[in-house]
DNA sequence: GTCAACCAGTTCTCTAGAGAACTAGACTTA
DNA sequence: TAAGTCTAGTTCTCTAGAGAACTGGTTGAC
């Protein structure tokens, strides 16, 4: 819980009505919780309900249930800047950049496989964090470790076919088809800051997502 | 352009800062577009812009280009209401139901083939409608005949294989799989106009969508 | 012990206005 | 003609405050 509006604006040295004006746009950003007779409070960052809500693998016998899948990471190096990730990051991107593989599993089971592409300099540090004490999602570790929030992401779903590394994660044969999604993220700034390419299996994929207002 | 907020607010008897407070809330909406030293002007809904961007098929070769595909609607009738129907409508649905049944093309060739299920009463013009004359997107349609504003909806994609029907309207093969998009499009009080299920061709489907902060 | 009444603290809605910032068009001048 | 200047009209930001609406806790009556 913050001060109330009385007190920040008299802290401040700011109208009522001022202050008031800006708490509502922090609360537009999602950044606070105002309640009439109660306070303000500050709000968990909302990515993590608008980013994840969608990207969750679904029990196929409740869909309403969203599961946020264990994560393994299988590698993470510097690698050069593949084409489409140079495309993705622009022209002031570094010729190098860090490449992090991992399945993502469900009951056991690997569901997705994901390469996710990041930016050098800035997650330099990530070659020597112990990646065993990351917790499943990336997101949450990308602003507490690095500072940086993610705050809009485009995805783009398609079907193609396995590669040889994807077809072994999955345990798939060669070349069997599968659910591809590409994902492009990027901070309040409009800078991209990861490019993503998953390969997920076809059976019980499923992805969710819901624009515009939403409903109460 | 709508009058100045000056008049606006002699003309209905408030104060100057409220009709502002009242134009704001319009403009967060959508609804209203205000320019500094110009004027308050109104705006096409969002939707168009919100609810299509991401359901265009994406030129293989371009896929920067989104293309609205061309509609041929089938058939237009009243049916009993499927149970899946029942669960998105809720408890205080009728036991009818408008089913909608549709193919999109791109280029002379069938791409998604769309079952649209629809309220009644709400939408019985729709049977006694000229359905030659609607252009290739409903949610038009929706507000200028009867109404009714689209503002948010939920899709869900998934992989399936195609029903007979699908597989003759998309040109494949019996059992073929297919693209499945499941949609729950509602109006801004959250009630569910709209269930739709669509069977896309797989070779050249992409689906493309941006969540969170759009950047400028 | 239970329930109702009260109260301090909070947000919400609205009033009344001043001055800055900006725009589009009309006007002036070289 | 072309470029700069002015001006009326508009939105934007901020001040100063009153009263309503609501919440959570405390107090008091039974």
């Amino acid at each position: 819980m913050i001060p109330s509006e009385n007190r920040l604006a008299e802290e401040y040295g700011v109208a009522l009505a001022t202050m008031r004006m800006a708490l509502k746009q922090l609360v537009d950003e999602g950044l606070l919780d105002r309640r009439r007779g109660t306070g303000t409070f500050v709000k968990q960052p909302a990515f993590r309900a608008d980013l994840f809500r969608f990207f969750h693998v679904h029990d196929v016998d409740d869909p309403d249930i969203p599961v946020i899948p264990e994560s393994r990471i299988l590698s993470c190096q510097e690698v050069p800047l593949p084409p489409e990730v140079q495309k993705a990051f622009g022209a002031d991107s570094a010729s190098h950049c860090i490449k992090l593989e991992r399945v993502r599993l469900w009951s056991g089971e690997p569901m997705l496989f994901e390469e996710v592409y990041l930016r050098l300099p800035d997650f330099e540090e990530l070659l020597s964090l112990n990646l065993k004490t990351m917790g499943p999602l990336l997101y949450p570790v990308f602003l507490e470790k690095f500072g940086i929030l993610i705050s809009s992401a485009t995805d783009e779903l398609s079907f193609g076919i396995a590669t040889e590394t994807s077809a072994k994660q999955l345990e798939l044969a060669s070349e069997a088809p599968v659910a591809v999604i590409q994902r492009i993220a990027r901070n309040p700034a409009g800078r991209v800051i990861e490019f993503r390419r998953v390969h997920g299996r076809p059976e019980r994929f499923r992805y969710r997502v819901t624009l515009g207002d939403q409903p109460a």
